[in-house]
RNA sequence: GGAGGGGUUCCCAAGUGGUCAAAGGGAGCAGACUGUAAAUCUGCCGGCGAAGCCUUCGGAGGUUCGAAUCCUCCCCCCUCCA
């Protein structure tokens, strides 16, 4: 194996990172590392709780490939216990738990994804359920014996919540416990995780020394903002973009984030160069350059990433046709529908073709100017369409729902 | 175990007998504008072919012409005491 110098490997490691705990300790380590050719062993646990890996994980998974590229080894930990706890960090309140088949059939879509960014070849991948499995409860309540009640109050997670009079319930206590001890189970030298992660990386730390294991080193990247422009980038708060979702999917969320968040996208999510990323903020700040244009960007960069160059660039041309145009997508969804006299009413044509989800929508949103078939506005909520068997009318509610819709011939 | 506080529409949160499908904020949706699914402004924001009616305020009963609001029992959360 042929090593970078331990200087440059430590600068590369930095880059992008929010702290570096303790940084002479990881020092020591590479230099290790590259003497005894013995690559070190970078954790990252991951809960299967929501199957999806949004561009928020990516900023870490952009990071343990870095790792790889210096010829470092990944642990994938797959938290199939910990994740029937349910990880407290950053929650105001109690994680649902899962059962044990959903956690693994989650696992597995979750594995698809992490290796679009991760190499598979480089990974070695552990469900904690083989440790944890078979524990038995003498050996929980050692595991307990190590940790203070006052020190897991410090964590601002628990101390908000308890200071907010909001429950805790005791197994959630035991998740940074957990994680902790996966870092013993699997030997960490480096474990990697967002600052909110912080107390549970530390802990890890904590655990290694009382099992004599040299202590890993705590590497904390930044939390990214979702595409609101103001909560943490979260599945549950639903303002976050799926690697596998489609291109079209990923570059129009990207177009709907706030203007102030299209550097730190390029940044965090993005290959992009300390010096274009200078650039690039630069001529937003002097007006020189359309925000739009530099997000369309952004989202075509990001959405060629994970679905492809093609994918992406057509995405891109139709969100102008869409949008800047007011054109039409390439596919829209075709109806037949049941029509009695060659006419159907305006209400049900919505419902029926899923374009609202209720009569009630459906007339606000007439009412509300929302509605075009074939180009004409519709405002009377008691209008009637033709429809005929054969011709496809257009509909279209608001500015990205549309379908072409026809009769169903006489007699079927 | 004792005493007290609380559970409201997607989320936060007002409401303590009719004027409550329920204030306000957020999210979401729509319209206008634009540079865009940014920002801003405006409107909408349980369901029903819409007249009126139906379902909804932790659950089940009850009082009342009328209950989110009062009573009874139950479930859950928090605080203090032990």
């Amino acid at each position: 194996m042929k090593w970078l110098s331990v200087q440059e490997q430590l600068k590369i490691i930095k880059q992008g990172t929010e702290e570096l705990i303790p940084e002479d300790e990881m020092l020591k380590k590479l230099e290790r590392a590259v003497a005894e050719d013995r690559p070190l062993r970078v954790k990252q646990g991951f809960d299967p709780t929501a199957p999806d890996v949004h561009l928020g994980h990516t900023i870490g998974l952009r990071k343990l490939r870095q790792f790889q590229e210096l010829g470092h080894r990944v642990v994938l930990i797959i938290g199939d216990y910990t994740g029937m706890v349910g990880d407290p960090s950053g929650l105001s309140e109690t994680r649902p738990q899962l059962d044990h088949e959903e956690v693994l059939r989650n696992a597995k879509t979750y594995e698809e994804q992490f290796f679009k960014l991760v190499d598979r070849q480089k990974t070695e991948v552990r469900f904690n359920g083989e440790w944890f499995g078979k524990m038995n409860f003498m050996e929980v309540m050692e595991l307990a014996s190590k940790v203070t009640v006052a020190r897991l109050l410090e964590r601002d997670d628990f101390a908000n919540r308890y200071q907010k009079n909001l429950p805790i319930s005791l197994h959630e206590l035991y998740y940074p416990l957990m994680q902790a001890y996966d870092s013993v189970a699997i030997e960490a030298d480096v474990e990697l995780g967002a600052t909110e992660q912080k107390f549970n990386l530390l802990m890890g730390r904590h655990f290694q020394q009382i099992h004599g294991q040299e202590p890993q080193i705590v590497l904390t990247l930044p939390v990214l903002t979702g595409i609101d422009g103001v909560q943490r980038m979260s599945k549950s708060l639903g303002n976050y973009v799926g690697v596998a979702e489609s291109a079209g999917e990923i570059f129009g969320k990207i177009m709907s984030i706030p203007d102030s968040l299209v550097i730190s996208y390029f940044e965090l999510l993005t290959p992009i160069s300390p010096a274009e990323l200078k650039q690039k903020s630069r001529a937003l700040q002097s007006a020189r350059v359309n925000p739009r244009d530099l997000k369309s960007e952004l989202a075509e960069t990001i959405a060629g990433i994970y679905q492809g160059a093609e994918a992406a660039s057509r995405a891109r041309e139709e969100f102008d046709r869409i949008f800047r145009d007011r054109g039409l997508p390439d596919e829209i969804p075709s109806f037949r529908l049941k029509v009695e006299g060659g006419k159907l009413w305006i209400v049900n044509l919505l419902k029926e073709t899923g374009l609202c989800t209720s009569g009630s929508e459906s007339r606000r949103l007439v009412r509300q100017g929302a509605v075009e078939v074939d180009g004409a506005r519709i405002t009377d909520e008691n209008a009637e369409v033709g429809l005929e068997p054969g011709r496809e009318v257009l509909v279209k509610v608001g500015k990205r729902r549309f379908a072409r819709v026809s009769a169903v011939p006489e007699g079927s």
